[in-house]
DNA sequence: CATGGTGTAAACAGGG
DNA sequence: CCCCTGTTTACACCAT
């Protein structure tokens, strides 16, 4: 049986140009519960990235490192008879981050991204789904999505998952359903925001390509959001343009959606890069552009006043925890002092952690 | 140079 | 006891 990538025609040689953390989210978003054991994760990297089916075991260690100290993955319990491990998740709050990051791929061969990630430029990072994050009403007041098919309708064959949530979202959606098979059973999904929506449609992008896109119109149920509506016009894969910039996670230490490190045009997308100007939605820069400032604003007073920190999952230690409650039996014990100390690194990471403690 | 993000290696605990 | 899972520490490399 090809695997994914093969069936991409990608050149599953090369390493992925995808973080760990953007690896396992793509793994657990494409799984059918959105939650999976590390195993599951393992397997379905080697699957769909056939690379690490020959790399040395290593890598499986940063995942597991990456699951544990990534806050953006939660651990949650699953019933007690399935075995050892846990079920991992996605941080409904860090969702953009991860999203985010994918956008970021610096290259990649899987052009089937390309799509979603023009979707994601516009329509991400939504205050009112980082608002209801940061103050940690998520299963009570999850946002609202509407999403209304255009002119090309999801095909329910290709995408059991993603039409299945526009209905579980009250949405018609033509075509939907009314294939002349029985469909399998699908998944009971829940939709929670949009990036359940963005995630699900770039696992569908990866795993079936650009053609299972059609016009998607978002619409913020907020009452005073315009609707916003990615035209389907000069919207060919030539003319979609990736990101160049990498590393835009914010992993391990960073605060949802925290964008003190990143310019507006990373954290808002790259509407406004010459790389990115080319990509059929400029008549929604202006708005963009004004919808990215407010957020802008909002994000920072909101990171000012500390909120969403109480939201997060209680089964992890923030890194600020693990500097300040140091466990005195795990990890490797401090080395001797090497006899030729390596470059300054030694207190070079002894000045991280005061600065740790003195925030 | 300082800082932060990322990847990797390793030690260790605990459970199956 | 072994293996897997999860956590933690340390460090190298790179980008900003």
């Amino acid at each position: 049986m090809a695997t994914i990538a093969e069936k991409l025609q990608v050149h599953t040689s090369l390493k992925p140009p995808y973080s760990f953390s953007c690896l396992i989210f793509m793994a657990i978003e494409d799984s059918v519960t959105q939650k999976l054991p590390v195993k599951d994760i393992y397997a379905w990297i080697t699957d769909h990235f056939p690379y690490f089916q020959t790399a040395p075991n290593g890598w499986k260690n940063s995942v597991r490192h990456n699951l544990s100290l990534n806050k953006c993955f939660k651990k949650v319990d699953k019933s007690p008879n399935v075995g050892k491990g846990s079920l991992w998740m996605v941080d409904h709050c860090y969702r953009p981050n991860l999203l985010q990051a994918l956008k970021k791929v610096p290259y990649h061969p899987y052009m089937q991204l390309e799509r979603f990630h023009a979707l994601n430029n516009n329509n991400n990072n939504t205050i009112p789904n980082s608002q209801s994050c940061r103050l940690g009403n998520v299963e009570s007041e999850p946002p609202v999505v509407s999403l209304v098919g255009r002119s090309n309708m999801l095909n329910p064959d290709l995408f059991p998952f993603l039409t299945q949530r526009l209905a579980a979202a009250g949405l018609q959606v033509p075509g939907a359903y009314t294939r002349h098979h029985n469909p399998p059973p699908p998944p009971p999904v829940h939709i929670e925001s949009q990036e359940d929506v963005n995630a699900a449609t770039a696992m569908l992008a990866l795993k079936h390509g650009p053609r299972i896109l059609g016009g998607i119109s978002v619409l913020p149920d907020r009452g005073d959001h315009a609707q916003k509506t990615i035209p389907r016009t000069h919207e060919t894969p030539q003319n979609l343009v990736i990101t160049t910039s990498p590393s835009a996670d914010h992993t391990y230490s960073a605060g949802p959606r925290s964008r003190s490190t990143l310019s507006p045009d990373e954290a808002y997308g790259e509407g406004s890069s010459s790389n990115e100007s080319s990509h059929g939605i400029d008549s929604e820069e202006d708005e963009a552009e004004e919808q990215r400032k407010i957020a802008e604003g909002a994000d920072a007073l909101l990171n000012l006043a500390g909120i969403c920190t109480a939201a997060q999952q209680p089964l992890k230690r923030t890194p600020l925890q693990s500097l300040t409650e140091p466990s005195a039996k795990r990890g490797r014990p401090p080395p001797p002092p090497p006899a030729t100390p390596s470059r300054h690194r030694a207190s070079q990471q002894q000045r991280r952690r005061e600065r740790f403690h003195n925030r």
